[in-house]
DNA sequence: GTCTATAAGGCGATAGAC
DNA sequence: GTCTATCGCCTTATAGAC
């Protein structure tokens, strides 16, 4: 039986390997493959990109992807997990934070658009590619969305009961808002003519302001 | 050598044989899987479905779709290219007809929608799948698609210079009605809440009445 | 106009070396 | 953690019989 060695420090530990730790790396290494997926994904359609394009995109063989994920299918639900959670936990405060009905949803329409704005392509994903999802794993990103939906349609209606916003149907205006909102992912593009901060203001003027008929950002004064 | 008998009639043309005329036929049958093609395009996704699942759902097998169509991408044409064009065809003369912009618009904001309800499946297609398409293909339903916004845009900038709407950039409001219009393949459903009379009359009043801000249209008493 | 049979190649996923 | 090699299946499209 060798020596004991107790308390021995491992070997290269020295001051220039700390790196991150491998539990760090093995995160990184999963982003990066959900965030080039998600750019394929938007361009060519989930169905149309093979696991060897998106192994390319990082620069590895189609093969080591399954050290990461355990199918084609678990990288897509990445990457609508993600984009659909997040913009749960980040945008809906904005529903809850003090204000009338009209400064909650202005503050919302002006995160929702921020917030997609570096997530681009994880947003089309998560719009048009949800039917390729499993039936558990489609459930669940439904929930999201549906609550997402949910909640605004609420703020519309308090909005409409209280006399801030003109009357209308609801559900039909809620339609609309996220019909707007969310189109913005088919044309909006970094080096178009118009830029983030004049979408976001026109768009709380259009949506709030006049869809939604609250006097207060009627004209753009506050927004 | 037989007897000549000039002017015989063709055999089997009595009465009860005189179905459509071969050309109609074939027309007919390529609707057909244009149709068929359009649905599982729509559910699934272009790249997910097979030859084989098109020509199953029309009763034949996947080789003989080949006799109608030289590709898989030439039916995926056919879709884009009918939906889009009946769409130029059929509504922009809304936009020309006599009326300020807003009753033009109102009156095109009706044709859309309308126009869109027996066709939701292709409108999908035509929306998600144009990266699909061959560079010549694609650019050509481009054409269609660009020619159609601009001359929205271009009625929306009129009322705006005219007064009759409400100031803002014409641009974002003409992507923001496009938003709104486009949005409804993603929800309406015939068996749903709301039937497609109410969204027509509801859309009306949002997108013209409000978010323009035509006063005609502003309470739903001329939609 | 539809069929059967098949060519030629890409797919997702796995096994096992290193 | 990534590699090479490969399995079995599915794909678009073609050839030629009927």
């Amino acid at each position: 039986m060798a020596p004991e060695q107790v308390d021995a420090p491992p070997p290269g530990d020295g001051p220039e390997s700390t790196g991150p730790a491998p539990a760090a790396r093995r995160r990184v290494r999963r982003a990066e493959i959900v965030a080039a997926a998600a750019r394929i994904f938007a361009q060519q359609g989930y169905a149309a990109v093979g696991m060897r394009d998106i192994a390319e995109a990082v620069g590895i063989r189609g093969a080591s992807l399954y050290h990461h994920f355990a199918s084609k299918e678990e990288i897509l639900y990445a990457v609508c997990l993600t984009v659909t959670r997040e913009l749960n936990e980040q945008n809906l405060p904005f529903l809850d934070a003090p204000g009338t009905p009209g400064q909650r949803l202005a503050a919302f329409v002006r995160a929702h658009l921020e917030f997609l704005q570096p997530r681009r392509v994880e947003h089309i994903v998560g719009l048009h590619e949800l039917a390729a999802l499993s039936p558990a794993h489609r459930a669940e990103i439904d929930g999201y969305r549906r609550y997402y939906q949910r909640r605004v349609r609420d703020v519309i209606d308090a909005g409409m009961r209280s006399g801030e916003f003109a009357p209308a149907d609801p559900r039909l205006a809620a339609f609309a808002a996220f019909g707007v909102l969310n189109g913005i992912s088919s044309w909006f593009h970094e080096d178009g003519a118009l830029d983030l901060e004049e979408v976001v203001r026109g768009y709380v003027v259009l949506i709030v302001g006049r869809m939604l008929g609250s006097r207060e950002y009627f004209n753009g004064q506050n927004s």
